[in-house]
DNA sequence: GGTAAGATCCGCT
DNA sequence: GCGGATCTTACCT
């Protein structure tokens, strides 16, 4: 849950980017999210990576958007103070990390699909024991969560400077290096440009087309 | 109360 | 490159 105002002013550690970065539409927030820093403490350690690829939900005007419909239990964090982590459990299996952007009356989300571990890569390791290579740490959204540790108890805390998260300014790279394009697996609004990444990062999810996925057969006949 | 689809990842071919 | 795994959410009757 979100900590009360106390925790706005942190001493300890390098500053957090300031709260109102967030206070704005999520496809001005998404691109200078990129080369942020984000560091997540949990008790079993602090993992620390580099932000290369996110994509914006832009709330009531974006079908894709969690927050398309109004709120419910689900998204609630979604339409709270900007600055928050916003997670929700998909396919099952995987965790997804957003941080909410936004005026209140227009909420919306930036989607961490990928990162570079630059830091607790031993832990990143032993959660991610699948991963062969490095940049496949947090090379797409359920793994940056899963390298990270996020679950849903990490849903609604504060990403600016909270107990658990803290987004540091880092070094955004050169404009020229951001790109843009069609958001991945997303079956709506699929012509909006609002996945970013920096280019040439190996650690940057491959771009996939959504797939609508078929009811197996196995069970119905 | 039932069902269809989902902001994905992994292993196998 | 393709399909399975796995379960939550939201919409429909």
């Amino acid at each position: 849950m979100p900590t009360d105002s106390s925790a706005e002013h942190q001493e300890d550690g390098p500053a957090a980017l300031p709260r109102a970065f967030f206070d704005r539409p999520s496809t001005e927030v998404a691109p200078e999210l990129l080369g942020r820093r984000l560091r997540c403490t949990l008790p079993e350690g602090t993992v620390e990576l580099r932000l290369t690829e996110v994509e914006a939900y832009q709330g009531p005007d974006d079908p894709a958007s969690h927050a398309f419909r109004g709120p419910t239990a689900r998204n609630a964090v979604m339409f709270g103070p900007p600055g928050h982590a916003y997670v929700y459990f998909t396919y099952g299996m995987h965790f997804c990390l957003n941080v909410v952007c936004g005026p209140a009356l227009h909420p919306g989300g930036v989607l961490l699909r990928a990162g570079e571990v630059t830091g607790g890569a031993e832990l990143a390791r032993a959660r991610r024991a699948t991963s062969r290579r490095d940049h496949d740490l947090a090379q797409g959204p359920a793994r940056l969560a899963q390298a990270l540790g996020v679950d849903r108890t990490q849903n609604g805390e504060d990403v600016v400077g909270g107990p658990v998260f803290r987004l540091l300014p880092g070094t955004p790279p050169p404009a020229a290096l951001i790109r843009s394009g069609p958001r991945t697996g997303v079956s709506t609004a699929a012509d909006t440009p609002w996945r970013f990444w920096i280019e040439g990062e190996a650690s940057v999810s491959p771009y996939r087309a959504h797939t609508p996925r078929r009811r197996s057969l196995g069970k119905t006949a």
